[in-house]
DNA sequence: ATAATAATATGATATTTATCATATAAAGTC
DNA sequence: GACTTTATATGATAAATATCATATTATTAT
């Protein structure tokens, strides 16, 4: 049963390559095998939520594989994509520590594997494992700092220097395909509401990158094809 | 010696209102005792620099008393006002804990007395007292929060939506006058640069909340006479 | 396969916001 | 106090962006 086989070693979290990403990698085997006890393995199809803003997490999910996005409603309806997370990183750190709702949603971009820890075996480690819990601080200064720049981006950049920085920000971060088309595919919705602007807008701007050569677009794929140019849109 | 009784007893944690706030509360006499003996009282003057841009802080400070603002300035020289910081706050924590130079610039805008403490020792008390690491991450991960729901508002609101917000936020955080003038003075360009906008929409904004009606305007002074309206701005 | 639906694309236009120009008022400086 | 500089204010205009309309192309469902 090499099905059953690879379940059971999936189940392991001591031989998971994720617990050499994040926080996590402050854990020993002993804290890994009793972690592995206490998590949920989750399979979750692209599209399907994870958690909604306002909602009580009571735990910490971990990405094994795939990429989410976290979102927050204004208002008047329109939905923000405030990060992407991706295979490696922790979901719902902010919302646990901070003992708080969610503040943002988190949906699959892609079919996922994450695993639940909840609250009450992860404060354990945070008491007896002060180096997890200073990585943890640092992972979640890491986001602050990333925050803070973007607010910046959004305050001080035009929607072509956002819609520039945020292709080679997806080309850099979550990689490209062989033929070079960005590994994640995200509706023009999507993408405008990365960096904060129309659908209309973004798709225009699409174009006008493609007419100067700096992209190649064939339905969903986008390709980078002049870097440099990109970059000097992006920080000017 | 009054004057000196007064700076004697200025320099005892263990008897300084600050304690009571942000992640110190957690700390208990003996080890307020322990950061009197490490800390450096310094006064700033209104307009001056406490640490900048790129700069390695090696520390934390406590603001006992002021206001300052958190600031990065863009490749194109515009300057964004990403936070500011008050009394009973703590200043410098991200780039300590992340080990990284400042992300942003603090610059005083009152005159301030705050006390620095080293890095080291506070290391000493993320190690031996739990609580407070737990609070020093709670802080944070609401630092994150407001970071993350300030980039929706840039990338979701207009500028006078932002304006009549950032109105509010002023009155309720930093406080009024008894005349009902807010207590922290901003120049037109600073408060544009909260906001994210030029310095003229920022007047003429301005100008029209007080055609409405909502503010009045005399110099510098600001007061909101009808918060109700602006709330409504704000919300939508 | 074909119809229905949703996503992408592009034009026309309105709105918002930035920029440049200039006037007035306030605050420092000698 | 007169002068200089800086901040505030407002008009005129340009540029960026949103909105509405509509076509075209993909996707999905039947």
């Amino acid at each position: 049963m090499p099905q059953q086989q690879k379940l059971s070693a999936m189940s392991k979290c001591e031989q998971c390559i994720v617990r050499e990403f994040s926080a996590l990698k402050a854990l020993n085997k002993d804290e890994l095998i009793r972690m592995s006890e206490c998590k949920t393995a989750k399979t979750i199809k692209k599209g399907a939520v994870i958690f909604e803003e306002g909602q009580h997490v009571n735990g910490v999910f971990c990405i094994k594989d795939g990429v989410c996005k976290m979102t927050k409603l204004s208002p008047n309806g329109k939905e923000q994509i405030v990060k992407l997370v991706k295979k490696g990183e922790l979901l719902g750190q902010r919302s646990m520590i901070s003992d708080e709702p969610a503040n943002l949603s988190a949906v699959a971009l892609e079919d996922m594997q994450v695993c639940f820890v909840p609250k009450s075996d992860l404060i354990g480690f945070f008491n007896q494992n002060n180096k997890f819990s200073m990585n943890m601080m640092k992972s979640i200064c890491g986001d602050l700092k990333d925050a803070d720049d973007l607010m910046v981006d959004m305050a001080l950049k035009t929607v072509k220097e956002r819609l520039a920085h945020t292709l080679i920000y997806l080309a850099d971060t979550l990689g490209t395909n062989p033929d070079q088309t960005l590994k994640l595919q995200l509706s023009r919705e999507e993408l405008a509401s990365m960096i904060g602007t129309a659908t209309e807008s973004c798709i225009r701007l699409l174009s006008e990158f493609k007419k100067l050569g700096y992209i190649e677009l064939s339905g969903k794929n986008i390709s980078i094809s002049n870097k440099k140019a990109l970059q000097a849109v992006a920080n000017h």
